[in-house]
DNA sequence: CCTACCGATCGGTAGG
DNA sequence: CCTACCGATCGGTAGG
């Protein structure tokens, strides 16, 4: 049944994203992740077609959402300073609601073979391009203290990592004081006066 | 010959931290290792006891580095300002000065056994916690925005962390701007008005 | 979806 | 410091 198999695969899919976020690419095991989904290893190979496909849709899958995302807030700001802000609560709302994907997302691309290694990094390389290019704006319109905007790209996306691996469900409650407190010191280090 | 001795377990320590850091640890295998000193796997053994005391070895030098900066940076100065922009310059030369080795404090400490995974937490622990009461006390005494003292914490911490995976040694005459660039941004973020 | 099984590679030891 | 080699485990296939 179609309906059947494309629930087992996602089942997979995040018990996948869940092993390798606590141990990693290379420790996780087909038979650990089989385990995981209560299947013989061999079993996998009904739904997917091979361990390297699961982290490659990982990484891809959410290098779309990231580009999408930019997309969107591209579109509905024009403001550098809201763009970024936008950015910034768009970055933490995706670390809390789906913290096990971002976090291979992150760290376990580099297992990612040549050629997808390569478009996964082109991909990166466009997004952040983009990112700086609002933060030029911003310091050309004098909004943004004036600086070497890479360095500050990447203060700023780093600034916001330690969600993706701290964040649980159950501080839920927390979540909107984070958000705030983070765009809140954020935007101060950014801003003019 | 002891003097050859350390030397070569040096050579070994300093090749896996390379290794560790592009492939990680369960990637890297010890015949990959024996590869970068020029040896036959087995003659690792004569130098070093196995793949995890590696690990553990260089995990826990890194532990007592940041512990006894802190250490130093706390009797050196004694306002919570200049503690905090003197940890955040000290994280940044360290970053910039044994960049390996400390990638492999960062992301690999998650592969100690039991045991050391255990004395490892409890020792990051207690550098946060005496890091988060610098933070905590230049809030009570108005110098810092009041916010929470944890989440401050972390943002800065990472927002240091990509120097890690993006500097390179011959990038040594922009390191100056970066240090000057992280600074600024950080304690701007910090300071009260 | 399973059992049976493949060749490759793993960390590490024996013995010299 | 090497050759020879160990048992365990790896990702994955055959065949049903």
């Amino acid at each position: 049944m179609a309906e059947t198999e494309i629930s087992k695969k996602q089942q997979i899919m995040e018990a996948a994203a869940r092993l390798f976020r606590d141990r990693g690419y290379s420790a996780t095991s087909m038979r650990d992740l089989a385990k995981a989904v209560h299947l013989q290893a061999p079993s996998l190979y009904n739904h997917i077609s091979g361990k390297q496909e699961i982290l490659k849709e990982i990484c891809f899958q959410n290098a779309r959402r990231f580009a999408a995302g930019l997309e969107r807030i591209e579109s509905d700001y024009s403001e550098p300073e809201d763009r970024v802000r936008a950015l910034i609560e768009f970055h933490l709302e995706v670390a809390t609601s789906d913290a096990t994907s971002i976090t291979s997302f992150n760290d376990e691309w580099r297992h990612l073979e040549a050629a997808e290694l390569e478009a996964f990094r082109q991909q990166r390389k466009s997004y952040e391009r983009r990112f700086r290019s609002i933060i030029e704006q911003g310091m050309q319109q004098g909004i943004f203290r004036t600086a070497d905007p890479a360095i500050v790209l990447y203060t700023i996306l780093s600034s916001i990592r330690w969600v993706y691996d701290w964040y649980q469900p159950e501080r839920a409650t927390e979540i909107e004081q984070v958000k705030a407190e983070v765009i809140g010191f954020v935007m101060a280090g950014l801003l003019e006066k």
